[in-house]
DNA sequence: TGTACATCAGTGAACGCGCGTTCACTGATGTAC
DNA sequence: TGTACATCAGTGAACGCGCGTTCACTGATGTAC
């Protein structure tokens, strides 16, 4: 696979007009994320890579961002902004039964996750962040990531409990093994090759984690 | 941190004897290990890295391994076989009774987990497995990984159905989905840098997924 | 008991590569007058 | 309406580094005779 086409030297992208620089950046963020998925690995997205793809010069990133740490966090951060917009969207359709409502929060976790498989291990699986002292990010940028689901979860699971259809005497504990559940699952179907997964796999864990009344079978 | 010391140059590491050479072996993954366990990062393993903290030339490594994803393989297979051994240990502890096996091995599984957080985050991040098309590891190789302590699980927990202290009608669907739960968990602890965990929260994952009759309060 | 020799367990130098980052720069574009 | 100029949005070359891998080699050690 030619890394450079040997006939058209010069892809010739048009610079951004003058105050439109901030465009780069989000190009820069797309760049990164159109690498994740096609490499399936994290590790293809260097800083020079996503500057080729883009067309740019290396350096030109840096009036973006500071390092290339920083380029992970924003992709991170706007993957699981997607998720969560993916979760509103999927507890908006299920309309205002309670336990629809969080099995359709856990039905769309777990397909985000099986969509993008290697987002979603770069999301969770913790190896794109550095030394932590050595880079630009902070503890508060990864401590707020994913606590916009985590709530949505927890109130699903709640309202199911105020409802009578769950039972739970702390709701945001079972909250926490209810998403560690799905977690386990969606992590290990985004990192396995072949697995003999159940068919029924997730509403088993579901099922058990969300304590459903068991009187609707 | 110094790379080498300046004043001794030569650690003078003593050669092998005469078949005794596959020695080396062991002392390379040794090693790996040991890197992994210093810098919590498996991308620091790297076969130059390696070789330096034994005290041997690069090259050296060859005979021995392939190339450098076969030393991963060797350390996943290692730890694997380390996780099978506490599991087992830790069965053979709890005595007779079903339920108290079983939990022993969930309490296993997430103490060797969080131990060794970095080796839990290399065995099943996969992210150390490469093109496998460009390496020397089979899909063979990867599929077996794990599968004796995931066979030792759904035993313990078909005893448990059979004594009538959990239930399922699918003993082997559910330990998938109990050890999805333990999964969910031992990864996210391993992966997060700080994180508000419930005390309970390992029972109240194991309780659940296990289905254990909730008489035994 | 002595010695030639095959084998084993490595070594040392070198290669080409992609990486993050720096530095001084350039040329188009909008604005003040 | 015309023009000087500041600013913006980048460029191009270069750096030092660690990586995996190759190649021809070396020197100790055991063995056959």
């Amino acid at each position: 696979m030619a890394t450079e086409a040997p006939t058209t030297r010069k892809p010739a992208r048009a610079r951004n007009r003058r105050g439109e620089g901030g465009r780069l950046r989000e190009e820069i963020i797309a760049a990164a994320v159109g690498l994740l998925d096609e490499t399936g690995d994290e590790r293809a997205i260097t800083l020079r890579s996503v500057a080729r793809r883009i067309g740019i010069a290396a350096p030109s990133i840096y009036p973006h961002f500071p390092d290339q740490p920083a380029i992970m966090l924003a992709v991170v951060q706007q993957e699981f902004a997607g998720l969560q917009t993916s979760l509103l969207a999927a507890v908006e359709r299920a309309g205002d039964d309670p336990r629809a409502r969080l099995e359709a929060i856990c039905t769309a976790y777990l397909g985000y996750a099986q969509e993008h498989p290697d987002r979603y291990r770069t999301m969770f699986g913790g190896l794109w962040m550095p030394d932590l002292s050595a880079s630009s990010i902070t503890e508060q940028d990864l401590t707020t990531l994913g606590s916009e689901s985590m709530q949505l979860l927890v109130s699903a699971f709640g309202d199911c409990v105020a409802a009578g259809v769950s039972s739970s005497d702390d709701v945001a504990a079972d909250a926490i093994a209810l998403w560690m559940g799905l977690h386990g699952l969606a992590h290990q179907r985004a990192s396995t090759v072949a697995f003999p997964w159940p068919a029924d796999i997730e509403a088993r864990i579901v099922n058990a984690l969300a304590h459903f009344s068991p009187t609707k079978a």
